[in-house]
DNA sequence: AAGATATGATAACCAATAGTTATGAAAAAC
DNA sequence: GTTTTTCATAACTATTGGTTATCATATCTT
């Protein structure tokens, strides 16, 4: 009966060893390994104790390796490269894609300048991206990640916060410069489909800047719409600087100083409870979205 | 750069995964890796989820490997067998050997004849047993373990118990037979060679059975000495069951119940603090010991 | 030769995971 | 149809992973 746990020892040790081999030196094999320099000193002299060999000679600074050592080295690191290889095999073969999905703005001013040039790069796997502003279109177990705005995320899921809401006004560059306050502007606004979104008014209200109400309000229907009005210098729509950072990149867009209003909400990347892969998260973070 | 802490997954999932796949069920798995089977149950979810990939399938009570678990099962397989006999080959090599040191009546008694049933097995490595009465013959870092007599492990040690110390007085079978009672006996004693020793006057005192002041008593010297005479009829010695437990199982010493003292004190065997490797811990067991 | 720097070892402590027990769901065995 | 066995998971405890701080020691710099 081969009982592998009784006769190697915990193999992260292996690995950790393998490191500190390969470096010669502890402090960059911390490094390399993303742990402090202490618990890899700390792995090393278990790891020893468990084999009852010594592996590596300590003189000062200086690390080296015992013929033991260096035996042990060998064996860890080949093992470990076949076990790498094996892995990345197993994951290249399991028809990668990636599937996203976030309400419409979202997608279209954030995810999807990200996905694009995302699936430009080599190496890309397919990735789709679900838009819409109904929640039962993107709250469910097709899509790997979703980017959820609002206040809490919801049951049954679990995820991370990628920005918080600061709401505020934003214009095109030249429409600022011809027009340098509000009165001779048109505020662009937007059919709220859901509650917790907040248009013209709740801006108003909730900021504090009646001055604001002077100004003449016209309804473009979408939020998308009256986004687009404002690059094209139509007026003065709301929106998130987090969510249009490649408009103010790209200078379609300015943001109105001094107008902010923090809403309390915020932009989770949310997955079905312990249904996030490494893979996943990998491939997330090549598209630019670290969790 | 070769960082295989992030191209592989913790390498003990791996281990149990394999298990699972040889098995091809958890139980099973889980009573060769010494977990319960929600252990086991818990790291598959988990690699699968590192993963990306579904390793397994689940019908009820009955679990299969896919076509990924086949693949990863067989690569793992075969790194751990891989690295198994890469760390069998060093151990073997690192010149085995075990050094033991107990006082001289464990050493005769209770030591020895479990050492020599050892040596007498195939693969045994050598083993060395130090007996002396002076605590500092054996109390010194050139022993790998120590079996220790007293109340606590000293200061710098650490251990574990083995048996507390039940004095008792013992005879060979031949003279309880003549003579029942402790009056037509002589009492076998010894010399202290420590405060924490407990002689003839000693066990009377503490022990309350004043009668056994009546008894002849005579003095031979060495504790082994008095063992020695007790197996050879001429009396009655004192000692602890467990230590004797090979002179009792042979027949040639019989305690006399009814005349148990708890002395407080304790058999541990103990080492140098951090110094026991796994290794030794085997050879211990080897030996009977089992930590 | 003296001082500064870099690296390894370890103590004390906190964080995260390993592992357990209990229990429910579902298929196999009887 | 009932019982048994096995896997999944919640809730909890135990153990290990990992950190920070600090000391020892060799190397490097001045």
């Amino acid at each position: 009966m081969k009982n592998y746990r009784s006769t190697l020892p915990p193999l992260d040790y292996l690995l950790f060893f393998e490191t500190v081999a390969r470096h010669k030196n502890f402090t960059r094999a911390a490094e390399e390994l993303n742990v402090s320099q202490a618990a890899v000193s700390k792995r090393i002299k278990f790891l020893e104790s468990w084999l009852g060999v010594e592996l590596l000679t300590r003189n000062g600074r200086n690390v080296d390796l015992t013929k033991a050592g260096h035996k042990l080295a060998a064996n860890a690191s080949e093992a470990l490269e076949y076990l790498a290889l094996g892995i990345g095999q197993l994951r290249q073969g399991s028809h990668d894609k990636l599937s996203l999905a976030s309400n419409i703005a979202v997608s279209q001013f954030w995810l999807t300048p990200q996905v694009n040039e995302y699936l430009l790069s080599h190496d890309a796997v397919p990735v789709t991206v679900t838009a819409s502003n109904k929640e039962s279109d993107i709250l469910n177990q097709e899509h790997d990640v979703v980017v959820y705005y609002g206040s809490d995320i919801p049951s049954g899921w679990e995820g991370v916060v990628l920005f918080e809401e600061i709401w505020q006004p934003l214009a095109a560059p030249g429409l600022i410069a011809q027009a340098p306050d509000f009165s001779a502007s048109t505020l662009l606004d937007f059919e709220k489909l859901a509650l917790k979104w907040i248009n013209w008014p709740d801006f108003i209200e909730q900021s504090g800047h009646a001055e604001l109400s002077a100004a003449q309000r016209v309804n473009l229907g979408s939020y998308g719409s009256s986004l687009d009005a404002a690059i094209r210098g139509k007026g003065i729509a709301l929106g998130s600087a987090d969510v249009l950072e490649f408009e103010i990149e790209a200078g379609r867009l300015t943001p109105l100083e001094g107008y902010k209003l923090n809403t309390g909400r915020t932009y989770f990347a949310i997955w079905r409870t312990g249904t996030l892969s490494q893979r996943t998260r990998d491939l997330l973070r090549d598209v630019g979205i670290d969790l």
